[in-house]
DNA sequence: GTTAGCAATCGTCATACTTGACTGCTAAAG
DNA sequence: CTTTAGCAGTCAAGTATGACGATTGCTAAC
């Protein structure tokens, strides 16, 4: 009864105080986060004892590592065993981080190292930078392009390919789309695809697909012959905006097995089995308008049970949105991820402005 | 010293007949592997009594088991266990199934089937297929799309895409190649991409790679003002030509965890990795010209350790080629495996020829 | 060449015991 | 009221032990 009565007492206590804990709460709360993360192991009160500045008996840690657990901060996997962090006790730690994240420089080097290498194509680019990341953080990587919604069309081209069709090409502020071929009507003239071209080109130019979308009901004005060749562009530059897929990069799915939290095969098949849907991943991966980092712990929400992601968006050209991330143990290495996520975007950033300033000139016009 | 003689004669029995087995130990060895398919226990000289047809003792049994372990089919785990196939045993149970293969139709229509959703792109098609291998089979299916060698250019289209670059379209009588931007010289005059069109198409029309390879030299003889862009364009069709990288496609990396054989945290991972290495996979999953099938048992010449990989190749349209397999336990269900390959072949073709018809009537003219 | 029977071998499982690592509690000191 | 030291209690993990069952190899008989 008496004990009750403490334990009680401590909790409204806290509770009074519920938005903060006390200076000591949290500065314990914190190395034993810290430590747990690098050892995976229970943490008991001496350990705190020792990694602690000031003198204080292990005693006294015993009692705030009690209050810590009934707070939801701690878990006792069994009585006798020191104790983990929950996942609230993460959240309360990666907040307390941005503060200390500079610093380690470090990691510059060694990205930029890494990309020393030729590289050919943009996809390449992505892939090895999803490389880049996992081998570094030595955690699975993964990279979202987003296709893009708020897309302007500059021009349109058609380029005949023989066999009754044409390689549609549309020309955007963010990109080209080149991947969509349309059949053409089997009785057409000799200058069909010119002036089609040139309708589409008086309808479009300049146009975002919001806006290409409303014009759908007035091509009925147009000539006859024209209209299901209209009507195939406007469903493909629709089909394009709403992103049907983004582009999801993985790399680096087996490194999840060198942790000891995924030494279970159960553990390690469900977050596998997830990880292999990229529709969800891509959702997963992706930060929510106005953040620049997101940080997802545990199954809630839009999460992966037993694992944290960690993940950072980039815009290229002012447009394109890239958004990339690692998946890890639930203790994983914020301070790590967190760098080298800043640090990545300087070196996609110099690559791809090297390979593509020819559509920053086109912007300048 | 008289056992020892007894297992001599014996060896030098077989040694003498090596290249064949007896009937009943063939028999006895096609039951064993079958068996241990499906069950991945050591099986013992009374289960091989139980399956086999003919009243036969398991004494007997054992007597020709202890032979075939000697002659390196079979594996004893430990002195009294039962025994399990060695890779050779492997080898001989699939060189001993296409005369079985045939029969199994049911399914055809569970391909079917599963197609039946509405699909957009040729990409999707082939991670839909590569997700239907995987699915049916239960194990983790590969799909390499195969850059090819002899192809032969149609015609090439330049497009001005603005900024002073364009997208060069190569159409070639096995598809379209419209990945490429090049650079153009800021001071070209206003007939600039048409002129060099025609340049292009006077040259390359209808010639295969080997033969654009060798027209290098030539160009040295045209106007010094299009030699650059000659050059890139070269380059760019033989860049493409040597495929320096393939499709690769994998679907369902978590089913091997199903098996009992990657219950082991270690050899699960060595595993992962490999499959993660994607160029490899690409070499992996290829079949050897004039085979339309490839078994690869085990890690010996370029297999992964502890798996099989079984694969097909398929053509396209007549050039195009797509290698398609599985990964999985050794013991993996061959029969099954080479009756859906066999008949995801037929499925592919009916969408690709609904798709692609277009490039058929192109074939026609 | 085949069969039945038997002793020997070895993995698996359950049990029990020991050890070591923590904790929570209490009572005393600051 | 907080902090500390000491102690008893708890539990996981490791180790030794023995019974059990599965399976084999060998031998002798058919």
């Amino acid at each position: 009864m008496t004990i009750a009565n403490r334990q009680k007492s401590r909790v409204l206590k806290e509770v009074g105080m519920q938005t903060k804990l006390s200076e000591r709460k949290q500065k314990i709360l914190k190395l034993l986060v810290a430590r747990y993360i690098s050892t995976a192991q229970p943490i008991s009160s001496s350990d705190v004892k020792n990694d602690y500045d000031e003198d204080i008996s292990s005693a006294t840690i015993r009692s705030e590592l009690a209050s810590l657990e009934e707070l939801g901060y701690l878990i006792q996997p069994h009585v006798s065993a020191g104790r983990i962090p929950s996942n609230k006790a993460y959240r309360m730690y990666v907040e307390s981080l941005p503060a200390q994240t500079k610093g380690n420089e470090l990691s510059v080097a060694d990205i930029r190292s890494y990309f020393e290498r030729k590289m050919g194509e943009v996809e390449d680019i992505i892939r090895t930078t999803a490389q880049v990341i996992s081998d570094i953080t030595n955690y699975t990587s993964v990279i979202v392009v987003k296709k893009m919604s708020e897309v302007v069309v500059k021009s349109i081209k058609l380029v005949d390919i023989g066999a009754e069709s044409a390689l549609v090409i549309i020309i955007t502020n963010a990109g080209i789309i080149k991947d969509n071929i349309i059949d053409l009507p089997k009785d057409m003239g000799g200058g069909y695809l010119d002036t089609a071209s040139k309708i589409l080109n008086d309808l479009f130019a300049d146009k975002s697909i919001d806006e290409i979308r409303k014009t759908k009901d007035s091509i009925e004005n147009e000539l006859k012959e024209y209209k299901s060749l209209l009507n195939d562009i406007i469903e493909l530059i629709e089909n394009y905006s709403d992103g049907k897929h983004d582009k999801v990069f993985v790399e680096g799915r087996a490194k999840l097995l060198d942790y000891p939290e995924y030494n279970q095969i159960d553990k390690v098949k469900s977050v596998l089995a997830q990880i292999d849907k990229k529709d969800e991943l891509g959702d997963m991966i992706t930060c929510n308008e106005g953040f620049e980092f997101s940080v997802k712990i545990g199954k809630d929400e839009d999460g992966i049970d037993n694992c944290s992601i960690v993940s950072a968006r980039y815009k290229i050209d002012g447009k394109q949105e890239v958004h990339a991330g690692v998946i890890g143990p639930e203790r994983m290495n914020y301070t790590k991820v967190f760098n080298v996520l800043s640090h990545i975007d300087d070196a996609i950033k110099a690559i791809i402005d090297k390979k593509e300033d020819c559509n920053d000139k086109e912007e300048d016009k």
